[in-house]
DNA sequence: TTATAAATTTAGACAAGTCTAAATTTTATG
DNA sequence: CATAAAATTTAGACTTGTCTAAATTTATAA
């Protein structure tokens, strides 16, 4: 099959080719710490291998094969978040690492089982959606905090930035997926907002409005 | 630290040193599937690395640093045997080969957090015993069903054949471990034996007694 | 539209881990 | 004890995945 460095790649790509059609070299060579001439070289090969479509200078994007490799690399990689923050206790801002390993375990029938153990979550500890053993899952529809007004209201349902420093604040401010959130004051000047949950003010910057996900 | 590769030569050379004071090169290379060249230049490189004591053409051993690596690594390969076999419903013929990827996820944390989410369990699912954080663990004293005569008793606590077709048969004679069985009739032409378990009669072959090991 | 900057690829190298074939050392045997 | 056999190591090669430095292509902008 396909080796660990492969799948990351597949992975990355994955993810990049969520915002743009096609994925430059750069940008791979950015999100996965590895410079561009190595990523040319990995793009070359996963080309051969028909998991890529890929021209010279002219970036890339996943095949059908390409991209089912990289949903089951996702969906094993939120199974196992969802198992160490649910069964074993961590918190959510530690468990990326961990996952990171974990997701290239090869055996098929360990996932299903694992799946299975736990319920068939449908999303992982920071709201994202676990694919099923058919690779399926709905991407739910969310937005930036700082994409709705005064008196408006959702629910925290995920997060544009998964650094722990970032999640680590989050917890402390309370802002948690399914916390229930109404805006009630923007400030015009710096875009800061705030915010009433639970009966309690929380003013949050511009930086984590955009980066803190709801469902209306 | 170290790399999968050498996790599992100090884990290769801790399991033959049972046997064996020294380990030599071939019983390194049978073991692990690899050529004995290979194998010397690995050797090297633990060498280098302090973790074994190695002289040309003399085999090697262990030093503490060593052993303390492939202790974790059996730790770490039995916690997940048992995690599969008591919490994802696993046959323990089915077990191994999962574990042999799984005993390498790096994460300290994770371990300990895995033993405490299934009660510190003191042995795996073939009777082996699980070290503990420290790298203890007791070696229970088992002998082969064959070393005991006419009318002796004991209690099935282990297997020396991990083979998916040995443990399979024990499964379907009702062999398994925690079983008290008795010895009833010794064939002295080819060894074969005849065993009581409760109320019913189990022949079993010389071959199979020898690697069927038992408690007092 | 042509020069410069940015992005990407090529060339050449290296570490890890493995292999085959050949040389060397140790062990066994007559 | 001398020699043949077995075990082990050395020599040289290959694959994967990475790197730096140098070319090449594409994009930008005066
Ligand atoms: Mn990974
Ligand atoms: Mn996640
Ligand atoms: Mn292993
Ligand atoms: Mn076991």
């Amino acid at each position: 099959m396909s080796t660990l460095a492969e799948e990351n790649y597949l992975k990355c790509i994955y993810h990049l080719s969520l915002n743009s059609e096609n994925v430059s070299t750069n940008q791979i060579s950015a999100s996965i710490n590895t410079r561009a001439a190595s990523v040319t070289d990995m793009l070359k090969k996963l080309a051969d291998k028909e998991l890529i479509n890929y021209t010279r200078y002219q970036g890339v994007s996943l095949t059908p094969a390409g991209e089912k490799i990289a949903v089951h690399i996702i969906r094993k990689h939120r199974l196992w978040e969802y198992f160490l923050v649910e069964k074993l206790d961590f918190k959510w801002d530690e468990v990326h690492e961990m996952a990171e390993e974990m997701e290239h375990i090869s055996s098929m029938e360990l996932v299903d089982r694992l799946d299975k153990f736990m319920g068939y979550p449908k999303y992982d500890p920071h709201g994202d959606p676990i694919p099923d053993s058919n690779g399926q899952f709905k991407k739910h529809d969310l937005q930036p905090v700082s994409t709705i007004g005064v008196n408006d209201t959702g629910v925290i349902s995920g997060v544009r930035d998964h650094s722990p420093g970032f999640l680590q604040y989050l917890e402390k401010q309370q802002l948690t997926i399914g916390k229930k959130i109404t805006v009630t004051e923007i400030n015009t000047y710096d875009h800061s907002m705030v915010l009433e949950i639970e009966d309690s003010e929380i003013h949050i910057s511009r930086e984590v409005a955009n980066n803190l996900l709801i469902t209306l």
